[in-house]
DNA sequence: CGCATTAGCTAATGTCATTAGCTTTAGCGG
DNA sequence: CCGCTAAAGCTAATGACATTAGCTAATGCG
């Protein structure tokens, strides 16, 4: 019985990858095991089952997405900001078309951890709202229009829904610009 | 043996109302077929398996969604129309929890029901752009622009990753008022 | 009324997650 | 070096589901 040398986070990233390879397929703990070399129960000794392999993917991709749109917005403010946030938000989901989906569920209740991951990635984006000068309510609907409107997109594009064969890129890029533009107007109208 | 009669089409809207009722647990046939108090294999004889019973649910959530939709926007034009879909659009998916997810995603390539069913729903859309005298790639942008701003929101509220203690309606009412604004001068600019 | 069709059933198989309990490895203090 | 404990991995067993094969009984049509 040769050691394997296993640990949850080498899991919990094999998994992320497992995902990303064929986001089709459900993941499964036999198909992780595999790639291991080791048997299915091997698998609980470092992660908490089926339910704990997820929540740590999901930690993982909200934590990886977070600072990949943090990054995009080093040194940029209002519609420069927000147009490469968007991009990076789109570019990560585009590469990690398995974790995606699993960036926008929410955490447990009680689940500390994934709250505060979750939590961090909003502070980026009331962060830049910030240059807009929007305050309480305004702000938080201003963040809900940016998220949903990425989010959107992001999803149908990657479930495959935009049949018509008209290019993504500028459909995506027109979007941005209608996003940066309503922000420019949001506090008044 | 006395006959449950059951029928593809029985099946299908039973899976849909299990679905709605509790869209966190995966709908399997086991429930469904207790529902009928039958066992599970009888399910085979009206419906294709499991991947049967999605489809059939997802053309049927799909022809609804889009139904409901379409109806909202009679008789009113641009914004006006604009903005009874969006309603429309979230009230059904609130009503139908479960459904909702399965109205994005993409029919299977070569299924001609499904594809029609989904395009029908395309078809209106572009109908009410139409008042906006968008022509071409300008149409498919904004379509694109207007699913991917509904989905986003509806998706993001009903996973429940609006944790903000802020009104949700007041957000979407807000949303779609940036939405219509950016359809008013979605040709120049 | 007889017969073909079809609905529903039982039995069997396969996949997957999960738990219990065994065995061996690794590492640490003497 | 040696033994002991903790942890890593294993096998075996169970239970939920989906699925298929093949049987039996109800239905409905001529």
């Amino acid at each position: 019985m040769p050691r394997a040398g296993l640990s949850a986070g080498a899991v919990i990233e094999r998994g992320a990858q497992l995902l990303d390879e064929s986001p089709a397929d459900a993941l499964n703990l036999s198909t992780v095991a595999e790639s291991f070399g080791v048997r299915t129960p091997s698998l609980y000794k470092h992660i908490d089952g089926m339910p704990g392999l997820q929540r740590g993917i999901r930690i993982l991709a909200k934590a990886s997405l977070g600072s990949a749109v943090a990054q995009s917005a080093v040194g940029r403010s209002r519609g420069d900001a927000i147009t490469a946030m968007a991009m990076a938000y789109r570019r990560w989901a585009l590469q990690h078309p398995g974790q995606y989906p699993l960036t926008t569920s929410a955490p447990l209740p009680g689940d500390t951890e994934e709250i505060e991951v979750s939590t961090a990635f909003l502070d980026v984006i009331f962060s830049v709202l910030a240059g807009y000068e929007l305050e309480g309510d305004n702000a938080v609907d201003a963040t809900r229009f940016f998220r949903s409107t990425l989010h959107g997109f992001v999803a149908l594009e990657t479930e495959g829904s935009f049949a018509m064969p008209v290019d993504l890129e500028r459909s995506y890029a027109r979007l941005v610009r209608s996003i940066v533009t309503a922000l420019e107007s949001w506090g008044r109208e």
